[in-house]
DNA sequence: CCAAATAGGGACAGCCCTATCCCTTTTTTT
DNA sequence: AAAAAAAGGGATAGGGCTGTCCCTATTTGG
């Protein structure tokens, strides 16, 4: 078995906070992930363990949201506090200048919040792996809303989302064939979980999502 | 089988909106919750269903977040286009004067991001029927990081998070109790999730969290 | 010292989710 | 009309999570 990967996430919105470290901990074979609501936690756990990865929301509670100052003092505190991790700046309020401000400071990515997707964390290491930097600015993708049903699955869930994002034009059959190579399962399999959690949302419902 | 409980969530950042999400469809039996990322996505849905519940984050995509008018705006739009719906307001940078302004367009809840928890909104809507308004303002509570290890089951990550999280003092067969009354199962159950999640914590770390 | 508490397990049944393979009927397309 | 696509479902095997009950050492506290 790998040795474990050590991640601290610091963050200061719980939700946003435990998706991240879901996000982490379910990316990796054997992950331990802490997370921190404040910069004193934070820099607690910085002093008493070694961290792989340590993601950072600069905008912490006693901070001035306002004052760049304030913000680049949060993560060169915690950079500082862990020289051998490697640093994500992740934000609501991106832009490219402060970019290369924590860039400057040794941060390896910048995130925007928005359009930060699950599964996005791999591609965000893998940039870092090849380029030393990952960044990913807020950007507005979205054409098809969302949905999600007390009754469905997850497997049934994403594969109603995935089924709702698909592009015109194409056949069920091609639909679910490619739905089938994303997930890694057969093209019936595929079928089969989107008849079902249509029935079940039909049943309980009478209202299907757009785009299904 | 009760009716279907409709609700949207109008919130750019997509991890906070798929993490909203879920906390309503697990919070009611039977739930259908659309999310939307634009202004535009939100009243679209509106105009075509009716809604039971409505979130809103008024920072969104192609509004100025510094303008208080534009953040007014948005909610506005959204109570016009679905007057019979509860309506409520979440936010990253909270204040009571805001709240007021949000509660004055009929809006029912006020929350800040930071402090607000899974499992919060049944408090919420508790809060709402009993005195028709809710506000929670951000504040911090976290004294113990919180913890995830990709080796643990759900409920083992539930009690390892309870036990940390555990008043001082108190004997380990008290703490079990408590645990297994707050999760309605028994306390050798309890008992028997916390060590098998504190081995492998052990086999595969070596390193427990902190309060364990 | 004795009793309680704690550590560290094993066994087991129930349940849901997953994944596959199979079937019939209806609709659409050619 | 024939062929393809689609709707709608049944059966089943495997696996993981849950929850309960049970067991033996070891440590701690009175």
């Amino acid at each position: 078995m790998e040795s474990t990967y050590r991640a601290l996430v610091v963050e200061d919105q719980t939700l946003m906070r435990l998706a991240l470290m879901d996000q982490i901990s379910t990316a990796f074979e054997n992950a331990a992930v802490l997370g921190a609501q404040t910069l004193e936690i934070a820099l607690y756990e910085l002093a008493n363990e070694n961290f792989d990865l340590v993601i950072i929301d600069p905008g912490l509670p006693g901070f001035d949201p306002t004052s760049q100052d304030d913000r680049l003092s949060v993560v060169s505190r915690i950079i500082e506090a862990s020289p051998t991790a490697l640093h994500a700046v992740i934000t609501g309020s991106d832009n490219t200048a402060e970019a290369d401000q924590f860039r400057g400071l040794g941060a390896v990515a910048y995130l925007g919040k928005t359009g930060l997707e699950p599964g996005m964390l791999c591609d965000v290491l893998d940039d870092i792996s090849t380029s030393g930097f990952s960044i990913r600015l807020s950007r507005v993708t979205m054409t098809v809303p969302d949905y999600c049903h007390s009754a469905l699955t997850p497997r049934e869930q994403e594969i109603i989302n995935l089924m709702a994002r698909r592009e015109p034009g194409m056949s069920r059959i091609q639909i679910y064939e490619q739905v089938a190579g994303k997930l890694g399962i057969d093209r019936d399999s595929a079928e089969k979980y989107f008849k079902k959690a249509r029935a079940k949302i039909m049943k309980s419902d009478h209202k299907l999502p757009v785009g299904i």
